[in-house]
DNA sequence: AGCCGCTTGTGAACGCAGGAACAAAGTCGC
DNA sequence: GCGACTTTGTTCCTGCGTTCACAAGCGGCT
């Protein structure tokens, strides 16, 4: 029994899915049922090219002549990024940010849901965000147990990032999406995806300042 | 009169330099006044030789035997990235998320700060937050042009996104931090980032699941 | 002063992502 | 029923990013 396809899909390949995800679950919404990938390409943004090789990655269902059926490819990929079923996250750092990400309605549409809120402060610990009491640090290892969440999200302060991230390492936590502006690290066989939002800025930053000066001084 | 360097560096790149000054400054507050390569790249969580090769893009400044200085290094970073100078943005959307980033401590020690914070419901409009008042979205127009905010972030709804960043666009703004879950389209000239919390999510718990099932059913 | 060890900076090779062009296939019109 | 058009799936190619490995340079020790 060969296997036909790869069964390695590039990861850049795999946050583009995520956007073709969006725009399908927009067109299904809109009453669509067929769309070419010219038309999906565009409203993704990318080129069509790329579009319909990263769809070859997943062993395309497109008709030749008319296009890609909206509902079945929302499926396709839906199914390959394991979004069909709703996954378990603790979230640990119940800051302005960690409310605002428990509150986001976007992770309960695309597949995700928090099972756990955690805080160390006391005065945080008690309130109720989205549904959900935060919780105090202590209770974290036995609530991940319970729950068997596998994705933990990570929005401390820096100084403190690393002892969550080793806590939900130890607890089983295998994929940790973390928002602290610190560089954590962890034992092979965990992934640690960082999201920091002030290098978003200083990369936009810098692109408008290249733009501004094409060959001025930088040197001064 | 020739430029010895090519005087473009990758994105790529950048994203790192912006790291590297982050974990720099950590350094620095602590005393360090040399640091290696190695050390650094591993305080960064990136390979040595890729470190220094970014460092090589902007006509490096270490002493071979000894290291970087990191208080020179950190400033020649900073200023290649134009972070000595504290750039003025705008913020539409002041929702959970866009509170949190208004609130966000990690942009004004990273050479950003907000000169107004703008949403379209009337309850939100007149709150305080982070020292600044939330301002209608009538006055968008007038207050970019008044502030020279180069910069606009977007935590709105995705149904409004569009409009949001054709009325930035229109007042000035070149440069654009989109939170919101859609495809944003501007001319050129304008950079549109995006960055889609949800999409980090989708990424992370697919290589999680890749990685759990290694060559089992996913055809089934 | 000379040697040794350490660290930087650069050059080359590898692998990967992105884009364009072409062949296959299916549908619509006549 | 047949031809032509539309759209997908694939293949090739170009460019970029990353990694490895080595030469050059500087400080410290004898």
């Amino acid at each position: 029994m060969i296997q036909p396809r790869p069964r390695t899909i590039p990861e850049a390949t795999v946050a583009r899915l995520a956007v073709y995800l969006r725009v399908l679950t927009g067109l299904a919404d809109g009453g669509r049922t067929t769309v070419s990938s010219g038309e999906l390409a565009s409203a993704a943004g990318v080129n069509p090219a790329g579009l319909r090789k990263d769809l070859s990655h997943l062993g395309s269902c497109g008709v030749r002549g008319v296009g890609y059926d909206v509902r079945a490819l929302r499926e396709r990929i839906a199914r390959v990024l394991g979004a069909e079923r709703s996954r378990p996250c603790v979230l640990v750092g119940i800051g302005n940010l960690g409310t605002a990400l428990a509150d986001y309605a976007g992770f309960g549409s695309r597949g995700f849901h928090f099972v756990g809120l955690f805080d160390a402060s006391p005065a945080r610990v008690g309130h109720t965000i989205g549904g959900l009491t935060v919780q105090p640090m202590e209770e974290l290892e036995t609530a991940v147990t319970a729950t068997d969440a596998s994705i933990g999200v990570i929005a401390t302060p820096a100084d403190v990032a690393q002892q969550v991230c080793d806590r939900l390492v130890e607890a089983g936590v295998r994929s940790i999406l973390n928002f602290a502006p610190a560089t954590l690290t962890a034992p092979a066989g965990v992934d640690v995806r960082p999201v920091d939002l002030s290098v978003e800025l200083q990369v936009l930053a810098f692109l408008g300042q290249q733009r501004a000066v094409p060959a001025a001084e930088v040197t001064a």
